[in-house]
DNA sequence: GGCCGCCTCGGCCCCGGGACCTAGGCCCAC
DNA sequence: GTGGGCCTAGGTCCCGGGGCCGAGGCGGCC
């Protein structure tokens, strides 16, 4: 077909290009015309090969997958990136898609699906998984709990959504109509509360939790 | 068609909904069930028609889209709700996605695109328009712009990483084995590197960037 | 009425954080 | 060689942050 999706596989394992090749094979608008081992050797063939979307491993020997992204991203009509990965590794969804990634599906997704979200991403989508999308969501929700969260009262919360600003405790104290003295006393509060050391970890729990200023 | 994807259309605007309408009738496996013109009647004819798909538009009058969400997610076998909205609302879309929404596009989007994103989203994707994500993702970017990461050193990023953790200089000195005064020297580079006022704003900047002890 | 929790402050004390200045060793580029 | 950037580190100074103790006003609950 004059106008398969061309598609670039890039893995360290053969064993998973060959997986997803025959996966992709019986697709008959989707066509794989190159592999590559690492994230240099996908930047170099992505040059090459001009395909349109690009299936990658994220953590891989060598460039991994993101630092490849950010190569990919600065060539002139970079190809569609869909992140593919092997485990729930939460902490490498956000830089990936910052990166430039187009979509992050796991290694066990269906073959029929697969190539649904190469369409998808082929057409211009961000795509993700339900149970990326709901890990990268629920992440911050379910880690301490915001259980605590209920336990601080509705001014603490407001001071704590400002302190999640990076304001000071004279700028919260002239905002919310205090003194710096009742402010210092609502941190303390928060803080013991939570159980936390200082504001930095307060602010760094309120972002998590999404209490918001 | 006996399997046709059943849809709710959600929107205060008669000539949107009937827009939509149109834009899916010409898809056969598409079927829309209902409509409704704000987020009440939404829930309501939700209980009622059990669709699989509601598109929904997040800005209405009365209950709008996000408070719509809670309540339809807290129904058994919610359908998926896909959010129609007239103009990028940056802001709108993380509450919306934590509120449970399972795609994001625009009103321009062209039938065979919205029909697509139909498909997507019943098949138990996430889709993102790439505006919306590029606007996501590029929001914090552009606010002072990574550039400025660029311009932190090696060490400089690996300090500023355990700002990120929460941890105080003399943390940061025993695990980079430093004296706590090289790291306070750091940590004064980073901020004026990065025009932040103190540690607790160089931690938000981090998460937000994803600099990652 | 009494008790309690929240919000509001004051004073006091101490320490950690950050600014500013200086400086030596190191490596790389010109 | 000379300069410049990075990493290291010392000193000094000072303010902001946070702990601890106390206290008054207010609203709800028993």
């Amino acid at each position: 077909m004059a106008d398969a999706i061309k598609v670039l596989l890039v893995d360290d394992h053969q064993v998973v290009r060959r997986g997803l090749r025959t996966f992709l094979e019986v697709q008959d608008d989707i066509e794989v015309v190159g592999e590559a081992a690492d994230g240099a050797e996908g930047v170099e063939r992505a040059e090459e090969l001009r395909p349109d979307v690009i299936l990658m491993d994220v953590k891989m020997p060598g460039m991994d997958g993101v630092d490849a992204l950010r190569r990919l991203r600065e060539l002139d009509n970079p190809a569609r990136v869909l992140v593919v990965t092997s485990f729930t590794e939460q902490r490498t969804v956000v830089p990936a898609l910052r990166a430039g990634a187009a979509g992050y599906v796991y290694k066990d997704v269906d073959p029929d699906a697969l190539a649904g979200a190469i369409r998808s991403v082929h057409a211009g989508h961000i795509l993700l998984q339900p149970e990326v999308a709901g890990a990268l969501l629920a992440q911050e929700e379910s880690n301490s709990g915001t259980g605590r969260a209920g336990s601080l009262t509705e001014r603490e919360r407001e001071v704590l959504g400002l302190i999640a600003d990076g304001r000071s405790n004279r700028e919260i104290a002239r905002a919310l109509v205090l003194s710096e003295k009742t402010v210092k006393t609502h941190v303390s509060n928060i803080l013991m509360k939570l159980d936390l050391a200082d504001r930095t970890q307060a602010a760094l729990w309120a972002v998590r939790h999404g209490v918001t200023g």
